[in-house]
DNA sequence: TGAAACTTTCAATATTTATTGAAACATACT
DNA sequence: AGTATGTTTCAATAAATATTGAAAGTTTCA
């Protein structure tokens, strides 16, 4: 396959794998561009290798940088912005799951705590198929969110040395 | 808090967060609604308590059967048919893990696996970040489907007993 | 067989989400 | 101060997704 075939699939496959998982396809393929490309973009390029306005561009280019994803490069000499992305894959996942961690599970941790302290009859079925669902949903999520804390933490090759002597 | 007006939340919250993660907000509210719920419920009574059309109510469920994560009962001496939640969240979350996994990670690897055979030249600074960052990504999407492919067999106890040890 | 009870389908419609593009804003330079 | 170069905003619009509801399909049983 050549360079240039590969490129467009990789993009177009990253874009929907965002899509599928919430995150704006165009965020997504802005980022695969950046991630694939050697040297930090400007706006203008990364509109017209992807056939974007420059609003969405600017939006996008945005985005990613809140999310911690990119950052702005400034040229002596140069007005324009240029942007790059963090190429250390470890680093995006940890970085993607601080965001969702914090932006999703975070606020449902905290409603679950609340919906554990319902009022109601212990003999009602109603009641405790509720209360027993929402305990256990609790639990589950308080695990997977100490797990991300811990991943955060960690650093690659002690993550997966020790996932796979685990899970051998 | 009240029971009713804490299922409301719940089945809120659950729509919430499906939609953030790609998952209709229906279903996953019509999962919510079913997951709270001691017994079976016709597709009436979920039309009713979701406000939704039949219509929308029958391909939902449909969905979530596919989903593996409800089944139909059938009543002896009634034409009515009764739909009921998996209630283990544990199994659960796998077969919502085995679902994603096969729907949307496994073909990105195989096109990562493609992506990694592009021809180019050694000395393009272009190719060599292409091939890197594929590489790298593979490598991770690999370990992720590994992980991912560990937990469908682990029974939770092992599987959180394990993974606290290692996380401390 | 016929008709009541229930389920499924899908074109039309509504809702949500993403994108555009032009105007407003900002900055640096002469 | 004026103007050239670049960035940001956001109301209007387009595109993608989800929902409705009525018609067609299916099953059961008198």
């Amino acid at each position: 396959m050549e360079l240039a075939e590969a490129k467009q699939k990789f993009i177009e496959a990253w874009g929907k794998l965002g899509s599928e998982w919430g995150i704006n396809r165009t965020m997504a393929q802005v980022h695969a561009l950046l991630l694939i490309s050697p040297e930090a973009l400007t706006t203008e390029q990364i509109m017209e290798q992807l056939q974007i306005s420059r609003g969405n561009a600017n939006m996008t280019l945005r985005d990613l940088i809140n999310w911690g994803l990119i950052e702005k490069q400034h040229r002596s000499g140069e007005r324009k912005e240029y942007f790059f992305a963090e190429k250390d894959v470890w680093t995006i996942a940890r970085q993607v799951a601080k965001e969702r961690k914090r932006r999703e599970l975070e606020p449902v941790l905290k409603l679950l705590n609340q919906l554990q302290e319902v009022q109601g009859d212990e003999q009602d079925p109603e009641y405790k198929t509720f209360k027993t669902s929402v305990t256990d949903i609790n639990k589950l999520a308080s695990n997977v969110d100490k797990t991300l804390e811990t991943m955060l933490k960690a650093e690659e090759n002690w993550f997966f040395g020790s996932i796979f002597k685990l899970f051998k």
